[in-house]
DNA sequence: GGAGTTGTTTAGGA
DNA sequence: TTCCTAAACAACTC
């Protein structure tokens, strides 16, 4: 269920191993987690460096070690991070222990769709510094917005908020959040935007990605009755603005809930 | 048993 | 070329 904030929330759950050697290196199963690293390199150097830090940035997680080693993890659909005693036997959908003096790091991911990366070097890796610029940061202006919207002139806004390459860190229900926000209706296409229209969605990017941040990544909380977040998956839930039932559809391929009266066509 | 799931990639059509 | 959609991936829950 990971979107930007609770990926940070994951990554945050490794903190207690920061300072601490790996002594040993788990990877199980799921190789389709691992595509792309050779199982030998990634063991060899592993084994025996320091977790550093970490931070995240979008859906994505970078996990620095002593000996130039990175590791990255993306948490797909149901990938999570937890940690467990040092002696923890691994579950069913364990895929990679990471074991220190006192403690086992695990990733976990029921359905695979999550990924690991691996890199060592003095540099960052390149598959770290190629992202896109965060939705909090300079770089992520209403100009950039609104010419973005201008060339998905024919998407539906829904599937615009859920291109990672633009909007990094947003996922479902933060899209149907931002568009309830700035009451926009998913289907409109980025060619009804005006500039007038494009302004208000950008300041309600920045409020949920915030707001996010704030909430759900300290402890996971879930935002409160005054958001869509609560309504939208409530059979019959209605809009905490108007009290008009939710209407729900697939919009840009994902299953879509938002407010027919103040998000109309 | 069928449908649905807060993500990403890819193939193929427009 | 560029943009857009649907399917595939896989396992669990309701």
């Amino acid at each position: 269920m990971p979107e930007l904030a609770e990926v940070d929330f994951f990554r945050r759950r490794w903190d207690p191993g920061v300072g601490q050697i790996i002594l040993a290196v788990e990877a199980h199963g799921g190789k389709r987690i691992f595509r792309g690293i050779a199982p030998g390199v990634f063991h060899r150097q592993l084994t025996g460096a320091k977790l550093l830090g970490s931070e995240s940035r979008g859906k994505q997680m970078l996990f620095r070690f002593s000996r130039n080693v990175w590791l990255g993890v993306h948490l797909g659909m149901t990938g999570e991070m937890r940690v467990e005693r040092a002696d923890f036997p691994g579950g069913n959908h364990d895929h990679l222990l990471l074991r220190q003096r006192t403690r086992t790091l695990v990733f976990a991911d029921a359905r695979l769709f999550g990924r690991i990366r691996f890199d060592v070097g003095a540099a960052l890796p390149s598959w770290w510094t190629r992202l896109p610029p965060p939705l909090d940061s300079a770089e992520f202006t209403v100009e950039a917005l609104a010419a973005f919207l201008q060339r998905r002139s024919r998407s539906p806004l829904k599937g615009v908020l859920l291109d990672q390459s633009r909007f990094p860190g947003v996922g479902n229900w933060m899209a149907d959040e931002i568009l309830w926000r700035a009451r926009l209706s998913p289907s409109a296409r980025g060619a009804q935007v005006d500039a007038r229209a494009a302004k208000l969605l950008w300041k309600e990017i920045r409020f949920v990605c915030a707001g996010a941040m704030r909430i759900v990544s300290k402890d996971y909380s879930d935002p409160p009755k005054s958001w869509l977040f609560p309504h939208r998956w409530a059979k019959g839930g209605r809009c905490p603005r108007d009290g008009v039932l939710l209407g729900r559809a697939t919009i840009g391929g994902r299953t879509t809930a938002w407010c027919p009266q103040c998000q109309p066509d």
